[in-house]
RNA sequence: GCCGAAGUAGCUCAGAGGUAGAGUACUUCCUUGGUAAGGAAGGGGUCACGGGUUCAAUUCCCGUCUUCGGCUCCA
């Protein structure tokens, strides 16, 4: 008998060699339906494997990702036997389980090339083999035999993947009529399996690398009922009208013309607004901590950019720079503002006492991104930083990091954004080779993130391998819409520029000192800084932050005079308003204004004129009752003041 | 850049080898209204661009550009 230690405590005796499934099944037959993978001993395994030792065991329904994990992975293989059947010959990648749903990369048979239109059949076929509820069974293999059985097959991508796994850990699942080479774990059969949709259909190289050949890669989801799947389907066309791109051109924020150039956004009026307004609610922020502003031209020397490193490393692949025509002087569009603010710092001689520095500046910059790789306002070529370098002494680095840990804290939260998440990347212990500046810097730069982090209440995954070449570094992402992760902010510490550029501070001992430099990006571009923004709020901004704040609708033409005059009282107050003073009914002008997320309409008509008074509308609660003119223009300048409160 | 798909009115989209369509937006007029769509008339198109096939191409074919879904990259 073996003891099954449960996650409550409580302890089951069984006989050796039972499953999980059948632990499941012995505490109630409806648990057995509803569990997808176990762990035991902290390892997720197949439910059906055979338990021979005591163990410590966890059964994962749905809500668990190992559960979740199981079943995609398992969609995947039947995903695999779907296509192989409908187009034999075909190679096969890797096919893994995502965060939703599930790929597999396959180089179809034949001359096939897989389109979209090819989705449905997929589908369906994938809806059939399921319905076959093959069991998933589980064989251990040598290298030898893995190669022999995917080398008849032709199956050479598996073969290179065999190649590379280690004599006595290699297993295949199989089901139905398809084996796949897989570590697992699986669903014990396909029968779960019954809401299926076959997403989309992409390009992707095999490893991930450029130069190796591309693959199809299908994406899919699965799930045990139909209504989840429906719901799935809903959240992604409610989605999709949080898109920035489309909810951008809706409210008027910002396009981009072909005649421009692609990748470069051009801000319309409204976008502008909510761009002056943000680097105005930044720029003050920043005055309070002690930030100095600064101002650098959008194109830099050629030898800048040497002396930075930056041309070595990203020359080839950036904008060429353009040159003088009588002296042939080359200038490189600015792809990044840290080396005109080193030459900023040198410009003036620095003592201890002044440090540290914090240099910050809405610069723009330019990158030359692929053309498949522009994404609306989240991947352009031209795009502003609210870019700031701290200067600092080595031991004032952990305070520092801490006042901008701070400073992101507050500046996310004030923009609503309750979901991010925080990473910190690290060098790669096995490499110290591919980063410059000593060990001993890195050693107390990493130990100064971690620990400033820690202090602050940060909870944040740690990624070994991940920092930049000069310095690591803390990445602050959030959602979009479909939850795709996007970086915002980023804290970088640099030992490298300030090396290069010979900056230094006179010590208190009276000799030169190289001080530490910190980048950091709090909205990180702008562009996608709105974008992310929009997917969060659907458009509906702040009432600080909104392009047009208040529009007064009079109730009929007789009422514009009225509506004028609020108008320069609203103005008076800083108040952005605007009249909707068109010659339509009452309902449409509300509705059409709803529609464009105004925060505050004004309804003015005859009760209100005689009244000096206004019919306060609030966007998506409606109406909220008669206010005096002047109290509701008071009310509003409170109501900001109060979203903006630290 | 690579693989696949798409491009028709400002916007959302229908259409078909033979004179270009709807809704909405816009302009004008009627209506003067009370919290999410009042009515009428009108203007608006090199059907992305360039070639080819054809008596005839917006439609079929090829190329280019742009956009979309991914891959690669991201100081």
């Amino acid at each position: 008998m073996i003891k099954i230690t449960f996650p409550d405590g409580s302890i089951r005796e069984y006989a050796m060699g039972i499953t999980a499934l059948q632990v499941a099944s012995d505490i109630s037959p409806r648990l057995a339906k509803e569990v997808y993978a176990a762990s035991l001993n902290g390892i997720t395994s197949d439910l059906s494997m055979p338990i021979n030792e005591d163990s410590e065991i966890r059964l994962h329904k749905w809500e668990d990702e190992e559960a979740r994990h199981a079943f995609w992975h398992s969609s995947a293989h039947l995903l695999a036997e779907a296509v192989e059947s409908l187009y034999p010959g075909t190679k096969f990648g890797i096919g893994p389980a995502i965060e939703n749903g599930f790929y597999y990369d396959v180089e179809p048979g034949g001359e096939k090339v897989i389109s979209e239109d090819d989705i449905p059949l997929i589908e369906q076929q994938m809806k059939k083999l399921a319905a076959e509820k093959s069991h998933f069974t589980r064989r251990e293999i040598s290298k030898e035999e893995a190669l022999r059985l995917f080398g008849e097959k032709g199956d050479y991508y598996k073969t290179e993947l065999i190649d590379e796994l280690e004599e006595g850990t290699i297993t295949l699942y199989s089901h139905g009529n398809f084996t796949d080479l897989c570590r697992g774990p699986h669903l014990p059969s396909t029968e779960p399996i019954r809401a299926i949709k076959v997403l989309s259909i992409a390009g992707a190289y095999w490893r991930g690398d450029e130069k190796r050949k591309m693959l199809t890669r299908i994406y899919g989801i699965s799930f045990p009922k139909q209504k989840l799947l429906d719901e799935h389907l809903t959240f992604l066309e409610e989605a999709k009208k949080r898109d920035h791109r489309k909810v951008g051109k809706e409210l008027e924020l910002f396009t981009f013309s072909s005649n421009v150039g692609m990748g470069l956004p051009l801000w319309l009026p409204k976008g502008a607004e909510l761009q002056l307004q943000l680097t105005g609610f930044m720029t003050r922020v920043l005055k309070k901590r002690g930030y100095k502003m600064v101002a650098t031209p959008h194109i830099g020397n050629v030898s800048l950019y040497k002396t930075s490193g930056h041309y070595d490393k990203y020359g080839s692949s950036s904008f060429q720079p353009i040159k003088t025509p009588q002296e042939g002087e080359e200038f490189m569009l600015k792809p990044m503002n840290c080396p005109h603010h080193c030459e900023i710092y040198s410009a003036t001689v620095h003592s201890y006492r002044d440090l540290p520095l914090r240099m910050a500046e809405f610069g723009t910059v330019y990158r030359y991104e692929q053309s498949g790789e522009l994404h609306g306002l989240t991947r352009v070529r031209s795009f502003t930083q609210d870019d700031a370098h701290h200067f600092c002494r080595p031991d004032q680095l952990k305070e520092e990091f801490k006042s901008i840990i701070k400073l992101v804290q507050y500046i996310l939260k004030a923009l609503d954004f309750k979901d991010f998440t925080a990473q910190i990347s690290l060098r790669d212990p096995s490499d110290k080779t591919k980063y410059i500046g000593s060990d001993e810097n890195w050693d107390r730069a990493e130990e100064a993130i971690t620990e400033a982090a820690g202090e602050m209440g940060l909870s944040t995954t740690v990624v070994k391998g991940e920092a930049a070449f000069y310095g690591p570094k803390l990445d602050f992402m959030v959602r979009d819409a479909i939850g795709r992760s996007w970086q915002l902010g980023t804290i970088q510490v640099d030992y490298n520029l300030p090396e290069r550029f010979g900056l230094y501070y006179i010590g208190s001992d009276n000799t030169r000192h190289r001080p530490v430099m910190i980048h950091r990006a709090i909205f990180g571009s702008m562009e996608r800084f709105v974008a992310l923004l929009i997917e969060n709020n659907g458009g509906k901004f702040p009432l600080w932050l909104a392009p047009d704040q208040v529009v007064i609708v009079p109730i009929s033409e007789k009422f514009n005079d009225y509506a004028k005059n609020l108008l320069i009282l609203m103005n008076n107050y800083d108040i952005r308003t605007l009249i909707d003073d068109r010659n339509e009914k009452i309902g449409k002008k509300i509705r059409d204004n709803e529609l464009k997320r105004i925060p505050y309409l004004l309804i003015v008509g005859e009760k209100e004129v005689e009244t000096g008074t206004v019919s306060v509308r609030r966007q998506g609660e409606g109406d909220r009752g008669t206010m005096g003119a002047e109290d509701f223009a008071k009310y509003i300048v409170t109501e900001i003041a109060r979203e903006l409160e630290e």
